[in-house]
DNA sequence: CGAGTGACCGCAA
DNA sequence: ATTGCGGCCACTC
């Protein structure tokens, strides 16, 4: 089923945002993703930084406290700051570093195991 | 429609 | 390990 989901966004027939809402929405409770793996799964490789833009203005339901940079470090703008998100992300069970890292980002970093 | 923008990314000092 | 910088390109106004 989320096959499903993926594959018909990554046909691009709809617009990024569409695209990443939905790619969002399965992303699952206890695992993170970054700007740039959310844009190649939305076949647009190049478009992490929109993206980011994106999630800035996304709708309140999805969870963008789960989307983190490539390196796995919390979101510079993030309404309330780094701390809110960092909190948020305990709040899931997903530990921080102090330096407002994800730990162990390598595990927790989120990959659809289809993709093409 | 065109220019500016940005919750990025990767590579060079 | 840090910082800086330029490219990126869909979105907004």
């Amino acid at each position: 089923m989320k096959w499903r989901l993926e594959l018909d966004n990554s046909q691009a027939n709809l617009g990024l945002r569409e695209s990443v809402y939905l790619l969002m929405a399965e992303l699952p409770a206890d695992k993170v993703t970054t700007y740039g793996d959310i844009a190649v799964m939305a076949g647009h490789p190049r478009a992490a930084r929109i993206v980011g833009g994106i999630a800035h203005q996304g709708p309140d339901e999805l969870s963008w406290h789960r989307l983190v940079n490539a390196r796995g470090g919390l979101a510079i703008g993030y309404p309330g700051g780094q701390g809110v998100q960092r909190q948020l992300l305990e709040l899931d069970g997903i530990e921080c570093t102090d330096e407002y890292t994800v730990k162990d980002f390598g595990e927790r970093r989120w990959r659809p195991n289809h993709h093409l």
